[in-house]
DNA sequence: TAATACTTGACTATTTTAGTCGGGTATATA
DNA sequence: TATATACCCGACTAAAATAGTCAAGTATTA
């Protein structure tokens, strides 16, 4: 039961970017070297975010991206979307047909798993990016 | 963010067990024709099961699994446990001394991982086996 | 026009997963 | 006491997923 680092690295380089005022464009090379993530990766990454409309890319010296809205209103859960972290926890739930494990009916633990999902999907539903900073900031 | 087969079948396995009284030898060969899982793959997760005392096995013949409690006293968090399938979403936390990423502070969002594995935790350490047959008795 | 920074698809080493294999040992019962 | 049943256990392996890297760009600004 483990987040790929895709999914982590996403929200870090998110976090990072919320520090700083909305409109001042943040390179990944920064981001790479504050949160040290490989730049090359962190590239393929916002690539994801960008096509999910969560950041805008400035393109040209003095670039970078940009938050499209407010850290308020980034919801983790879209974040995870965006860079394909599926909360999916077992996979006998979407081939309806065939059912669990190749039977015709569903496994006795079906419903378990269902209830599952759900409930973490909940837990990156009510955080938002600025949930983070904030409890950052509460500690330092 | 996956379970991986082990823990799921260590589940689905226990709750077939669960069916049948207490006491009652209940051998993996039947579990595997009922649940569709490798007998071979059902020895491997058992005798974790067993080291971790949630099973007992009775060799020879007419022989088989018998859990060590009632279902009603083994929480799914053990199963997991038992299985090693850890609920450790992110890799940086244990690891003290050098901090996240390499880094000699926690990253931004160390704390926000913490508090996933927590609530994912509570969720097993919730359940029991006998929750699981009492959804499946409601339903049909 | 040089430097910076985003763009994109393809490629790859490593690790993890999901099992299988082989050769045991213990016990009940006929 | 023979034999079938069922647990025991370490080693192995194919396939998939992960975690990146690489190459060859394009756009923009100072």
């Amino acid at each position: 039961m483990k987040l790929n680092t895709k999914s982590r690295y996403a929200v870090m380089a998110l976090a990072d970017m919320s520090k700083f005022p909305i409109n001042n464009p943040v390179s990944l090379r920064d981001i790479s070297l504050r949160q040290s993530i490989s730049l090359l990766y962190l590239e393929q990454i916002f690539l994801k975010l960008k096509k999910n409309e969560i950041v805008k890319s400035v393109r040209g010296s003095n670039g970078g991206y940009v938050l499209k809205r407010n850290p308020k209103n980034i919801k983790l859960s879209e974040i995870f979307q965006a860079v394909d972290q599926k909360v999916k926890t077992v996979g006998c739930k979407k081939d309806s047909k065939k059912g669990c494990n190749g039977k015709s009916v569903k496994c006795i633990t079906h419903e378990l798993w269902d209830e599952l999902d759900i409930y973490i999907n909940n837990f990156f539903e009510n955080k938002n990016l600025s949930d983070l900073l904030m409890t950052k900031e509460r500690k330092n």
